[in-house]
DNA sequence: TCAGCTTACGTTCTGCGTAAACATT
DNA sequence: AATGTTTACGCAGAACGTAAGCTGA
């Protein structure tokens, strides 16, 4: 969710996720009141991560990753069993 | 929600969650489905991890860490803002 | 006026809880 | 019979999409 706006416009990370813009911005949005911190300057030409939008952002790469490492895991795992 | 069923019992791991044990089966349930693997065995005792469910955990465990991570990491960078 | 984010609103889907069923000893 | 998991099912809340609104250059 934050890690697709690190492309810089939340209209055009939409591309990305396949969800509608409207959708991504109400996501963004009910994260930061989750958060109680704003992640992002919104100005007329995209949004730009704020100090705190920059750390999340490392963090959130972080878990990603992680998910994926996880999924890959047992993938591979469930791989050497059918074979 | 795997990281809960460590206790070794569906049921006796949702005193630990706040949900119904139903619920948390589903979610269990849906969870194997998604990746194709059972991470449990049931028995008449409660319930054992597969192998699968081992590395599961270990990489869950890691995930719930870098999120509580994450959220310490802005809530102290929030402090900082406020002071 | 234009580009882009946000709000409104109706619909769809997901997740939970209660209740009932199934399985194993 | 008893313990513990799963299925059925109805409902409340969340998420999405369409459409309309708002804002700054």
């Amino acid at each position: 969710m934050l890690a697709i706006a690190e492309v810089g416009h939340v209209g055009r990370a939409t591309q990305r996720v396949h969800i509608s813009q409207p959708a991504l911005s109400q996501q963004l949005c009910k994260l930061e009141r989750e958060l109680g911190v704003a992640l992002f300057t919104r100005h007329h030409r995209g949004v730009s991560p704020t100090e705190a939008g920059l750390v999340m952002l490392d963090h959130a790469r972080k878990i990603l990753d992680q998910v994926e490492e996880a999924r890959q895991a047992i993938e591979s795992l469930n791989e050497a069993k059918t074979s």
